[in-house]
DNA sequence: GCTGTTATCTTAACGCCGTACACTAAACAC
DNA sequence: GTGTTTAGTGTACGGCGTTAAGATAACAGC
């Protein structure tokens, strides 16, 4: 019934199909519905079967992780690849990328920075992660004169801490979350809208009206 | 051996004990510590005995969240009390008890943002926490002038949003973990202080340079 | 003093969980 | 045909949260 020889594409369509049902029941229901067991059912395996390809389920959980890193790196080329190199645009574009496919890929985010204890999954982060790509947006954008001449990395960890922010929030608060604001509820992008609004501008006093100045060619 | 009136004293005594010891445990080990047979096996009662006073587990770590929550406010009173109205140090020093707590009471945090899907434990967050004092101070340095006039709660939620990011990566990366950076490696804190510069000047072109406009009371 | 009630606690058990172990059956190499 | 390897099974262990049933001690009312 099953073939016992050293077939590698059967052993690695296996392996993929393991993988993605964790990654089905990760999004469905969250880490706490991603057992040894549930993945096996959904395969049509037996639990122990996984362990004949991961070593055991916290290796699992990593490499759905790290196969949904690589999903997010493309995602985050995709977002900026028609912007003008050194704009404004294509840093913001970098940003609001960011915050959307964590929204749609909630749980992904919630299991990686739930990495309390070993790090590991983390490390990826600073690597990969869009974090060279959008290094270098930042550092464009300083030589074209779009955003003020600084370290480009205490820039870089400033805008990503604040997007960070965001969307710990929005993760935080459930699935649809408004974050409590004086007249109108905002969502998270528009949150981030606002928010690029006071990082170009400051606060400090004395200046144009933020409507004045806001970059037009924002969405 | 054990008194078996309603002794309102002993009982909310042994409730306290258990809340300590669940807190313990929190603190030394992570959420993953903390277990019924092991908060109890501290309390030297058995585990089923702790259903006498909590509903489930999610009740028991729910209210240590709760006890540390309220902590974490009188922290925040404490650290911003000597400092002048609308000044801009006071709001400062508002972000930096906040990272201080949270780097000073880890687990805590981390509980409270893995709330995923309840919520409930992140309903405190805007109404206490520190929330409202911190919105005050805002509002009052708008009026003073010391930064621009804008939507309180607008200013309030990207400044929030800022030292939260900062907050939740410097708790996902390990314990004492300096970010990467350019030259130096810097700590949470210090980030917070190169933060601040950014927030105030904000990052358009053709202002005076950092150093000279940095405010000169800030630590 | 006896009886019931109530509060507090215990032990046993259920169904999950991750995982180790012993085992089986099929495909291959020789 | 005989081994070896590979991919799978079933069983079992200890730990988890939680439920259910029972024990015991202090009280109230008679």
């Amino acid at each position: 019934m099953t073939p016992k020889v050293s077939d590698p594409v059967r052993a690695s369509e296996t392996e993929a199909a393991i993988l993605e049902a964790a990654r089905d029941l990760l999004a469905e229901g969250g880490l706490e519905a991603v057992s040894m067991r549930s993945v096996a059912a959904r395969v049509g395996l037996s639990a122990t079967a996984i362990y004949n390809y991961f070593e055991n389920k916290g290796d699992l959980v990593r490499q759905v992780v790290h196969q949904g890193f690589e999903r997010f790196t493309s995602y985050l080329q995709d977002a900026v690849k028609d912007l003008p190199k050194g704009s404004r645009e294509r840093m913001r574009a970098h940003g609001r990328a960011y915050l959307r496919f964590a929204l749609e890929n909630r749980e992904y985010f919630r299991v990686i920075f739930a990495a309390h204890g070993e790090a590991g999954e983390i490390d990826e982060l600073p690597a990969g992660g869009g974090y060279p790509m959008f290094r270098q947006a930042v550092a464009e954008a300083m030589d074209a004169g779009a955003i003020r001449s600084a370290d480009p990395d205490l820039v870089v960890l400033y805008l990503w801490t604040l997007v960070h922010g965001l969307v710990t929030l929005q993760l935080a608060f459930e699935p649809d979350a408004r974050c409590p604001h004086s007249g109108e509820q905002l969502t998270g992008l528009e949150l981030f809208e606002r928010f690029a609004d006071f990082v170009y501008q400051g606060l400090r006093p004395d200046q144009p009206s933020l409507a004045e100045t806001t970059e037009v060619t924002a969405t």
